[in-house]
DNA sequence: CCTGTCATGTAAGAAGTTACATGATTCA
DNA sequence: TGAATCATGTAACTTCTTACATGACAGG
């Protein structure tokens, strides 16, 4: 009895990005980790060992069905693929606005955008515009002494201002297409 | 023998951030948690649990000594003062210029900039510069079919290219300083 | 001959979070 | 009466990383 509502607990990045890779074709641990390199990586890179740690776990939600492919002289290939399941939990996941996403969630749910519904991702992009423009006027009303600490401040009103502007060029995107 | 250099064992960001305040005054436990919400926070925000984790193995080190103060009432204070171990440690980790430094890690040491050697510093906000030039050539280098791709790759460059503007920013005011 | 690709994972440890546990005082 | 401040920490758990372990084949 921790929480009055008992969800189902939710996943992590790492298995969602996972989840998301599984969408667009069934795959290996071996696969997933190339691709996650050469993709998403710039994102978020979930490492070899936590690939191969996430899936038995999707395994066992019933989120992923794993296929064995026998081959000669090299291991056994494990081929996961997503459920019915699995696709209705990336789903929700992505179409979730009632969490306010951080940026690396952000960037995750628009790499898999195609996936996801057109409203539902620009109604998150709009609430982490809402959240960037509230810690610039945090940051904007605090005025160290220190120019060491001013510098620090100024970093964060940098890449506020950078967000807010990226996001509302998303927006934009988003909206007209 | 796991590397050919034995370096005594780098300490985390959290446990810089816990001497870079002890720099300031001696503290407690709980001074040093509250200090560190009022203005770390907005960089690196160790909850009380790490601060107290943190503190023993400090200690452990030679880097703090520890006072404690009988109370009256309430618990006893464990106050804690650095060593002159520990502001040599932490010092060397302010002006060592031999790793990169990520973002947060550049914002701890501008935030404790005072105690900082200014050219070790300045040093390091100019590899930081590059590392984000380099970023970015990679980034603009990706131009994916995906819109929605697109988009992740946007902010990305949007995010380094406001880096780089803040970068120069604080290289010039470091250098008149 | 050596490096890279294919292919699986485990082990050990670091780092961090949330919640638990206690208890007096002060102020609205 | 109830919340905030002062003051200590522990326990349980999650997540993640790095390094270890194995082994064949292909290509330069």
């Amino acid at each position: 009895m921790t929480s009055l509502v008992e969800t189902r607990a939710a996943l992590t990045d790492a298995e969602y990005a996972v989840l998301g890779l599984l969408t667009l074709d069934e795959s290996s641990g071996y696969d997933l980790n190339r691709y996650a390199k050469q993709n998403v990586d710039l994102i978020l890179a979930p490492t070899k060992s936590r690939i191969y740690a996430v899936l038995p776990r999707l395994l066992r939600r019933g989120y992923v069905s794993r296929r064995d492919v026998a081959q000669e002289d090299r291991p056994d290939k494990h081929v996961y693929g997503l459920t019915q399941e699995g696709r209705a939990a990336f789903e929700s996941w992505l179409n979730d606005t009632a969490e306010p996403v951080a940026r690396d969630q952000l960037l995750l749910k628009l790499f898999f955008g195609r996936e996801a519904d057109a409203e539902a991702l620009l109604e998150q992009v709009q609430e982490f515009r809402d959240a960037r423009l509230v810690e610039l006027e945090v940051l904007q009303g605090i005025h160290p002494e220190d120019p060491f600490r001013a510098l620090t401040v100024a970093c964060g009103v940098a890449l506020a201002t950078a967000s807010i502007t990226w996001a509302e060029q998303a927006i934009d995107t988003l909206g007209s297409g």
